[in-house]
DNA sequence: GCCAACGTTGGC
DNA sequence: GCCAACGTTGGC
């Protein structure tokens, strides 16, 4: 039994990256890039293989909770940060102490329908929700056991481990 | 497009 | 180490 499994929520607009993006990749996998935020990297240096992961649409409309994906690799640097042509480009990391990491995630499922922002506001269960706090900004956030079967079962799912 | 909330930077 | 200025996020 996997005891150590967790979950976690990562925000992407899908205006650049959607779930239905992740969906289309190669092997339905993508490199997580261009986390920026202290907060954010350390907990994706906390991710572990098999964990799973809500993907949120931000700046979205509506802004809303799409769908799954899965940790199928752990953090290693994030290659962007040395690419002077990326918008991600750090002049203050270096290779040999890079400042930034990413992992890879894997599509899983989409919801059957989305779960809007403003479905999850009020829902008992979800009161400490890290996204549902106001002025939370934070990009990648831990999300609980309890809160993950809540989000679930709101999402109509029940077979998603 | 607005702007509140938040994080980072850099002068002192 | 403080904090003003600035940049970014993201809901609305």
């Amino acid at each position: 039994m996997k005891t150590s499994q967790r979950y976690w929520l990562v925000k992407s607009e899908p205006s650049v990256f959607s779930i239905r993006d992740l969906a289309r990749s190669p092997q339905q996998r993508t490199a997580w890039d261009g986390v920026r935020n202290y907060q954010a990297r350390n907990y994706m240096r906390q991710m572990a293989l098999g964990d799973l992961v809500l993907f949120y649409h931000s700046n979205a409309d509506p802004p809303c909770v799409a769908g799954i994906a899965e940790v199928v690799r752990t953090a290693y640097p994030d290659d962007t940060q040395f690419d002077k042509s990326s918008h991600h480009y750090d002049p203050a990391s270096s290779k040999s102490n890079p400042r930034w990491d990413m992992v890879d995630i894997r599509y899983r499922r989409e919801f059957p329908a989305v779960l809007p922002l403003d479905r999850l506001r009020g829902v008992t269960g979800l009161e400490r929700m890290e996204l549902l706090r106001k002025g939370s900004r934070l990009s990648v956030q831990p999300v609980t056991p309890s809160e993950w079967n809540c989000i679930l079962k709101l999402a109509g799912i029940k077979d998603e481990k």
